[in-house]
DNA sequence: TACCTAATTGATAATCGTTTTCATTTAAGG
DNA sequence: CCTTAAATGAAAACGATTATCAATTAGGTA
């Protein structure tokens, strides 16, 4: 997890501070999608001084590098997910605890062919993701 | 468009004001999806006294009755279409203009089923969108 | 047609999430 | 160690959305 992330951040020059390594092994650690506010917290209990502020630029690095999904669920502020698969994948969430499950064979190809030659269309690419109850959620 | 939209407000006892007519008729005769504030500034053009507050209290209104969607794409300020097709349906978007096309044959069943029996999840909705370039903008 | 009343409106302020600013601190290479 | 550019946190700025409240108005009724 953390393992991954931090050499990479190392590699693009990024230094790795206390309060970094407390975000990245927060959000490493979930397999919930988290909002910042979220984040923030748990980052505070591994290094208590970690600011807001600290987490959103934190998020913001992790974003650009492609290391995070930002998750569609609706709410009000955004959450985001540690990117787990390194292909192009997609998401199946929990509406009751928020747990993410992955799920790589998405095979929209054929769908997306037939819109494509039905609308005119050039698809560059699409959002998919399942809402649903976990097996825990369900008893 | 509106005509389909009016009696339903009238049904369920909302009063059609002049400004309600606009942003409705606005969201009506647009075939791209609109953010609050665009969507203010069309309803304007019919009747120079709308503000953004009415706007969104249209929006919640129409939202609440099941009339708009709520598209998925990233933004920091949500957007808006008049919903088209009664039945479930999804959007193709483009990238450029933001013009919205529906489709209905998302056949999305035999995914579902074969995802819910590897992960034990209990689907509930799902949530799929195409992102591309419209006709009139491939040139 | 002229009320009546509850619903609606707009101005203003409040709120929430996110970003910017800036002076201070610190990681990490030399 | 030193040095320096990068990173931090506090505070303020910002944009989107919501709540408050006094004034207006749609639409039913006399």
């Amino acid at each position: 997890m953390q393992k991954d992330i931090l050499p990479v951040l190392k590699r693009y020059g990024y230094k790795l501070t206390p309060q970094r390594r407390a975000v990245i092994s927060a959000i490493a650690g979930s397999s919930n999608h988290v909002t910042p506010a979220e984040l923030c917290e748990r980052a505070r209990s591994e290094h208590p001084k970690v600011s807001l502020v600290t987490v959103y630029r934190t998020l913001k690095i992790l974003s650009d590098l492609g290391l995070i999904c930002e998750m569609h669920t609706e709410g009000i502020s955004h959450s985001y997910l540690l990117r787990r698969p390194d292909e192009h994948h997609h998401h199946i969430v929990c509406s009751d605890c928020g747990l993410v499950v992955d799920f790589t064979e998405c095979d929209l190809s054929g769908l997306e062919r037939q819109l494509s030659s039905e609308t005119g269309f050039e698809m560059e690419h699409h959002l998919l993701e399942f809402i649903g109850r976990c097996p825990g959620c369900r008893r």
